[in-house]
DNA sequence: ACATCCCGCCATGCT
DNA sequence: AGCATGGCGGGATGT
């Protein structure tokens, strides 16, 4: 962590990524003024500058900088940037209505252009088309279940399979387009086609919308997340991806210039996509080369979608809808929007009627625009799974916090920055169900059940709320705020009250509170991005949105651009901090938080961009690896660490995850952002059916880590360093919990979210052996015990990294070690995770270490060590 | 030289 | 016809 925090790292950061640049300036612009908003693009020069940007600064360039505009200014990425900071993440139940012309005006471009961000917004139905001209805007609000969607689709796809076949035949050259799709036909066998996939409440609106038949732009996309959302290490290279979409489309001629217009599409993809930090550019180093290839950074576990999807003739007829063109599909959409909507919201289980119940309340309670109703309406919103996770995520995070309270520091520290922004609801829940083991849950088990509900809140996604509801309903975790965890461990759970005080809204700039503005601000701030640009942006966009653009524009109040307001923002937050955790006034401080975190006093998105970089790394390796081709081998030897590459992949994402969002969000957003205690309701039913559909599903195995440690400057060998972790559940619950099956259906957990959560700590999740991901090449050396090692990998960043000392031109390596679980006695019952920590010497960056297992109980480990390679690149 | 991918022509299909 | 969409690929720009 330490290292992390270097002030010039952040420097440097800026460099590094792209974004960062942008977003800050983006959030820079919304603030301070529409005026300035407009002119982004030519503000927007280089990634040099740094948040602390001021307006005045852009303006200043704007007039010269319009010769200046590179290429860059007008990427793709770069607009859509700009266009998402307009909107929440997660907007209130009212939808907002977006205007093509407004937009493309606003921004400054062509309407072609924001054509292609919507259809790719569309194809995660974040934006659905409601008429000529006009789109809804949906956020994040239907993310994680379009992506639990787009998954179960992929699979049916045999996507990953397929992947796997492209990727050995790359390895041996014998790629050759005409028998890849014999191939893909023979195999793939079901459908080559991939039709656009509906979203019960998504579906085209618009009939003229409807008819259309190609969106190949949408389909296209799916396809894309599709191959991330499949593949184990969540790694897609571009000519794989291209060559399976060429694939699948019908027979066709595949030539040269197929492919190429595929490339391309592929890239205005993946440009939004990034801007959505849903996936990170890197290249992978192949026989032949460097390699383009994405990293899915998005969410990992997706909640209840499962259900539908194997349940394919409800699911496929309600739930995912493939468009054709039919005229049917469509009449069909349109009836079935509602309709079908609530049958997949039934799915998902209690929860969602819950919550149903509990957004309709509230709706009712509060006025459309009231900010107060925001928040409660966005919870209501929102899943109650997602959110359940964060908080499950939370609650580990501040046990883990609390058992060692050494460790915990320098994770918070380290945290704060990216983990806020990283902290998305789905994440989080996942990397905390990942990470921790069991431990949490069966405290909670034990504890009485309290009955406090917690509903996260849309405003601020870091803050939870918790309401007061019937108590005694049953065992609830209780989260504690960072900083009180570190003194204290469980003990102080605050008050339900706090959240709802927090929910006031409090401009951080100044505004007013009342304003609707305000309440979507939360949401936005809510939501979680890895970015520091998207603190920013959201800040921003939450101004801006509720209101449409125009409303914003006009409204210079509503600019909090001016630093000073953030510093003195942060410096109310930190002096409240101090005093207590608990207190929270508003959602705002939240906001302010991530805000602060960026500013100059915290290591800001330098950090943050370092995290991400760490925590990709560790992915990475693991990804390049089937990137690389590496002949996969199928069985690996499951027992000891099952070196699977499925379950490095799983526990990469896993542990990349949780790293992601336990870092992050202990550090970050716990500490500061976090009331002192949250309850999570939990039922022990719940934990077991969902565990269940967890192992029925997909099993995992966690007990075996693989940690890459990219090196950065470093040599390879130098650097990585893997070390496993074992953790196990010391909670008999667990055990209870395995042992008793039942059935995963939809009844039985009220929030999948948490169930997840409690699977994963558990080690229930175990994957099956073999699908794809197949062992990399053994290396052994770094790996103890029974490691096996993946195999190397090398990633070249695609930007230079500041980080590397020496070389900077050179390819990282990256050695991914598997390491077999063996040692951890599974006795406990639960399986071990291996968290890798690993020091690295030569990289400042990785510092971070983890105590490598502890035993007893929760240890949560974050992956310290950051790659040079910064993942993305523009 | 190659990787990215912006730009905008022009087809498509609705109104 | 006029307009909204968006496929598509030339060729500019970045590395």
């Amino acid at each position: 962590m330490g290292p992390f925090t270097t002030p010039k790292k952040r420097v440097e950061a800026g460099s590094v990524d792209p974004w960062t640049p942008t977003s800050n300036l983006k959030m820079l612009i919304s603030a301070a003024s529409p005026e300035i908003r407009n002119r982004e693009k030519e503000l927007c020069m280089d990634a040099d500058d740094r948040d602390g940007l001021d307006p005045t600064q852009d303006s200043e360039n704007g007039d010269e900088s319009e010769k200046m505009i590179s290429r860059k200014d007008k990427s793709l990425g770069l607009l859509c940037h700009k266009f998402l900071a307009r909107y929440p993440d997660y907007p209130n139940s009212v939808l907002t209505d977006i205007c093509l012309d407004d937009v493309a005006t606003e921004l400054s471009v062509e309407r072609r252009r924001i054509y292609d961000i919507m259809n790719v917004l569309e194809s995660l139905h974040m934006v659905s088309r409601s008429a000529k001209n006009r789109y809804s805007w949906h956020g994040r609000t239907k993310l994680a279940e379009t992506l639990a969607i787009l998954r179960s689709v992929g699979e049916k796809h045999r996507y990953g399979q397929q992947m796997q076949q492209i990727r050995q035949r790359v390895a041996y050259r014998e790629f050759d387009f005409r028998q890849e799709e014999k191939e893909n036909e023979a195999e793939g066998g079901e459908q080559k086609e991939l039709f656009f996939v509906e979203h019960p409440g998504v579906e085209f609106k618009a009939a003229s919308v409807n008819s259309r038949k190609d969106k190949s732009l949408r389909v296209m996309s799916q396809k894309f997340v599709m191959l991330f959302l499949v593949s184990k290490p969540h790694v897609v290279s571009l000519d794989i991806a291209a060559k399976i979409l060429i694939g699948e489309d019908h027979v066709a001629d595949q030539d040269k210039s197929k492919f190429k217009t595929k490339v391309r599409r592929l890239y205005d993809i993946a440009n939004v996509l990034r801007s959505l930090k849903l996936i990170e550019k890197f290249h992978v180093m192949e026989a032949g080369g460097r390699k383009p290839a994405f990293k899915w950074t998005g969410p990992v576990e997706l909640p209840p979608v499962q259900d539908l999807s194997k349940s394919s003739p409800e699911f496929a007829s309600k739930k995912k809808r493939v468009l054709e063109p039919s005229v049917e599909n469509c009449a069909k959409n349109l009836f079935s929007s509602s309709g079908a909507k609530r049958s997949f919201t039934r799915h998902p289980s209690l929860i969602k009627l819950a919550k149903s119940i509990q957004e309709d309340r509230r709706k009712i309670n509060s006025a459309p625009s009231s900010p107060s109703k925001c928040v409660l309406g966005d919870s209501a919103n929102e899943d109650f799974p997602s959110k359940m996770a964060q908080l499950a995520a939370i609650c580990k995070i501040k046990l883990d916090q609390e058992s060692r309270p050494k460790e915990r520091d320098p994770a918070a520290e380290r945290l704060p920055p990216t983990a806020s922004d990283h902290m998305e609801p789905p994440k989080v829940p996942l990397t905390a169900a990942n990470q921790e083991p069991g431990i949490h849950l069966t405290p909670l088990a034990g504890q009485a059940p309290g009955g406090v509900t917690f509903i996260p809140t849309q405003c601020s996604p870091l803050i939870p709320v918790l309401l007061p509801q019937q108590r005694g309903n049953g065992p609830y975790a209780i989260y504690l705020h960072p900083s009180s965890l570190r003194s204290n461990v469980l003990a102080r759970p605050q008050p339900t009250s706090l959240a709802v005080r927090s929910m006031t809204f409090e401009d951080k700039t100044g505004r007013s509170p009342s304003a609707p503005s305000a309440a979507k601000s939360r949401p936005a701030s809510r939501e979680s991005d890895s970015s520091p640009l998207t603190h920013k942006r959201q800040h921003s966009s939450s101004t801006a949105e509720s209101s449409p653009s125009k409303a914003k524009r006009s409204d210079p109040n509503f600019k909090d651009g001016s630093p000073k307001l953030s510093k003195i923002l942060q410096a109310r937050l930190k002096a409240r901090r101090g005093a207590h955790l608990v207190s929270r006034p508003s959602p705002r401080a939240l906001h302010l938080d991530p805000e602060f975190v960026n500013t100059p006093g915290a290591a800001g998105p330098t950090l943050e961009h370092s995290l991400e970089n760490l925590l990709d790394r560790d992915d990475r390796p693991v990804t390049s690896d089937l990137e690389a081709g590496f002949t996969p081998v199928r069985a690996v030897p499951l027992t000891p660490g099952q070196i699977h590459s499925e379950v490095n992949d799983q526990l990469c994402r896993v542990q990349g995850r949780k790293t992601f969002g336990l870092t992050p969000s202990p550090s970050r957003s716990l500490q500061t952002l976090v009331p002192a205690g949250y309850l999570i309701p939990i039922s022990q039913q719940s934990l077991i059916s969902y565990r269940e559909l967890q192992n029925s599903a997909e099993e995992t195995n966690k007990s075996s880590s693989i940690y890459q440690t990219p090196t950065a400057g470093s040599r390879p060998a130098a650097a990585l360093e893997v070390t496993p972790t074992n953790l196990r559940l010391s909670k008999p619950l667990a055990a209870a919990a395995l042992s008793s099956p039942h059935q995963p259906s939809r009844v039985s957990s009220p929030s999948p979210a948490i169930l997840n959560f409690t699977l994963q700590n558990l080690g229930l999740i175990s994957s099956p052996g073999g699908a794809f991901g197949s062992s990399q090449p053994p290396e052994g050396a770094g790996a103890p015990l029974g490691l096996q090692p993946r195999g190397l990998v090398f990633i070249k960043p695609v930007s230079p990294v500041p980080v590397q000392p020496s070389l900077p031109g050179q390819p990282l390596t990256l050695i991914s070690l598997q390491q077999p679980l063996m040692a951890t006695p599974k006795a406990s019952g639960l399986p071990q995770h291996s968290f890798f920590h690993t020091p690295v010497p030569l990289s400042p960056l990785a510092a971070m270490v983890t105590a490598s297992g502890q035993p007893a109980s929760n240890s949560v480990y974050v992956p310290q060590r950051k790659l040079d390679v910064s993942a993305e690149d523009s």
